[in-house]
DNA sequence: CGACATCTTGATAGCTTTCAACTCGGGTGG
DNA sequence: CCACCCGAGTTGAAAGCTATCAAGATGTCG
């Protein structure tokens, strides 16, 4: 699963992220410079059952952490961006599916000595932020609010917000799973929102935003 | 808002869970025996936009946390009983507001010197894993699935596992503001669980839970 | 450049919300 | 002690939204 311990370049043909990483070392600066861990477009990072093992922090690319039921239904919990920590869990088991979207460089973090406290703490409260927020779009809103709140997030976290350039690279079918629709829907309030001029679409993977108040009305 | 320093008595005319934090006394014993401040039904705790203060732990009652957008629409979050901690956030204010649904008892934790961190965590990690459970609910449940989740939920939370006795004390329009759905279909559904077996109405507010493999199929 | 996955768009079915009327239960006051 | 009252719960009918099924268009990657 760790094909390679050298740092690969974010430069590829693929859809990318710009790396946040290097504006955002704040709590766990201290590890940076270790090697990167890089996984192929689709290649899983961890699977529910895994033993819990490091922590791990995006250096460039996109990954995905989700549960599938039984019955093929899969939840998206979280997309992880740039600088971004994520594998930390409270089980001996991963309770998780974890796995790249695109080609993604990661750094690993071993919880050391005990002095990562402060930091965990932080990172899981960001993390029950995020979760909390996640759970308004869904319980209380409809299609149209649950994408446009998704863009916002997205692109907020993209700090986009100054060119208004919002890269997409997850599927329809992503957004549906973490969005509780279906990708047809997804593809039907895009195209509404294209067509009354809130976004512009470049590609399907590239939106412009041109209308951040009709996105972000209705926020309490 | 602080009623009263003296520990009331759990016995009322109201429904009440019963008191577990004698069993559940792990991370933060050591500060059992201070005394509870009490709350009556209804009663606000805090609301978004108070100062952060202290975080609070139920001695006996039933607590809510949620959310108003601006059009009147409510997201609940959670429903704190006995044992559970509540009121730890990461902004300066209150991002939620938390108000007592029976008449409560709380014990008081003022954060001390920063031992308390271990337990942050662990707390942290709690709300987080029940805030996934929560999401998985609202993303890829259909109304029965979620009132199934919830009934399951309430009924582990409140350990009773062994008689199958469920109190519910909140309003069909609490469990459904926790679902994402009106409280007629949250009705509705416990109309379709009593009607095929699955659990028995007492009175709206206390069900017999006949069918604990009905209600937990299809959990992954 | 070609093949295949992804995306878009349309039509229909199914589920939940909305609006409405009625019932039930607890609490209050006569 | 009982009748009344009002909030909460239940049930019904119709509208609205999203899922499903299906076909075609577009993009991407080898």
């Amino acid at each position: 699963m760790f094909d390679s311990l050298q740092p690969m370049s974010p430069r590829s043909s693929q859809i990318t992220f710009p790396d946040r990483a290097a504006q955002d070392r704040r709590g766990l600066d201290h590890i940076a410079g270790k090697p990167l861990v890089t996984f192929r477009s689709g290649q899983k990072i961890y699977v529910a059952g895994d033993e819990t093992g490091p922590v791990y922090r995006v250096a460039y690319g996109l990954v995905r952490i989700y549960r599938i039921l039984s019955d093929g239904r899969r939840q998206i919990y979280a997309f992880h961006l740039p600088g971004d920590v994520f594998g930390l869990e409270t089980e001996a088991e991963h309770q998780f599916f974890a796995d790249a979207i695109t080609k993604t460089g990661l750094q690993v973090l071993r919880p050391g000595a005990g002095d990562d406290l402060q930091q965990f703490l932080a990172i899981a409260l960001k993390l029950l932020n995020q979760a909390q927020n996640h759970l308004l779009a869904l319980g209380r809103q409809d299609a149209v609010g649950r994408v446009r709140a998704f863009l916002v997030e997205m692109a907020e976290r993209q700090q986009s917000s100054g060119d208004g350039v919002l890269m997409l690279p997850m599927t329809r079918t992503d957004i549906g799973d973490y969005l509780g629709l279906t990708l047809e829907t997804v593809s039907r309030v895009l195209s509404k929102l294209k067509k009354t001029g809130v976004v512009r679409q470049v590609s399907p993977h590239r939106l412009d935003i041109l209308r951040w108040d009709i996105l972000r009305a209705d926020y309490d």
